[in-house]
DNA sequence: AAGCATCCCAACCGCCTTCAG
DNA sequence: CCTGAAGGCGGTTGGGATGCT
């Protein structure tokens, strides 16, 4: 049995949002703050269902949103993620500063698939095209996520759990990846999740993941939900 | 100028996870 | 422990914008 609707979805609009609705929207949160999406919009006002709301919110009204085209330097980034994270939106977003997983899921359907089929690379496996052989039997990181998800993706902190094969889309980065779990309540020790990369015989980031030589940075994703620590052990 | 095809992206849908009762 | 509500995420779609013939 499915869930139940998440509002009475007889007397909501749908559809593009008026200048009206999100004026209404923007002044509410900002008298408010993000609080409780389901009874946001009777509260503000609004016949939209509290999903939309959101999604409006995070997606077109928030105030540090980056609008425009993305740089080269984007592109490069977004596409190194997505080859380590596979169609992780929300974690890709995470990475990029005032951009949202939608966008950077628009984006890479829009313009990065094509860039990479132009370069005769694989979007999905991030292999080349004509090395089919290769993809048959090596699962990228990419599709290694998407069929194992945190199985394989994700390991924990014990080094003795790393799975070979995992990151051979990226043979030589030495990547350490930890996942705090959401700090929902401020008394609990977040519990951690790690990725370590698989290969460390290289001890050089230098196949152009810069955005990895900072030995420690934290980000915080787009829901502020999640924060990970990036890690590249150059020793 | 008109009609058609394609592109782009905002928004929706449905599933999954988390958490409170 | 179980259940349902709510939030979050990724896949998909509708329709406006743009390009082509």
């Amino acid at each position: 049995m499915g869930r139940s609707p998440c509002c009475e979805k007889a007397h909501t609009n749908k559809g593009a949002w008026t200048k009206e609705e999100d004026d209404r929207l923007v002044a509410y949160i900002r008298a408010h703050g993000e609080g409780c999406w389901r009874s946001l919009p009777k509260a503000a006002g609004l016949l939209r269902c509290g999903k939309s709301c959101r999604l409006r919110w995070i997606n077109y009204l928030r105030p540090d949103l980056k609008r425009g085209n993305f740089t080269e330097e984007e592109d490069e980034l977004i596409i190194k993620l997505h080859s380590l994270l596979g169609n992780k939106w929300s974690l890709i977003a995470g990475r990029l500063p005032g951009r949202t997983d939608n966008e950077m899921k628009n984006y890479w359907n829009t313009h990065i698939r094509r860039k990479l089929l132009s370069r005769g690379i694989d979007p999905t496996t991030h292999r080349p095209l004509n090395d089919a052989s290769q993809n048959q039997s090596h699962a990228s990181s990419a599709s290694a996520a998407k069929q194992h998800d945190s199985e394989i993706l994700i390991t924990d902190t014990d080094a003795n759990s790393k799975r070979p094969g995992v990151f051979e889309v990226c043979p030589d980065l030495n990547l350490e990846l930890t996942i705090s779990l959401p700090h929902h309540h401020q008394h609990q020790q977040p519990d951690q999740i790690s990725l370590k990369s698989i290969n460390s015989e290289s001890s050089t980031a230098g196949d152009g993941f810069d955005f990895l030589e900072s030995k420690s940075s934290v980000l915080d994703c787009r829901s502020s939900v999640t924060q990970i620590d990036w890690r590249a052990l150059t020793e």
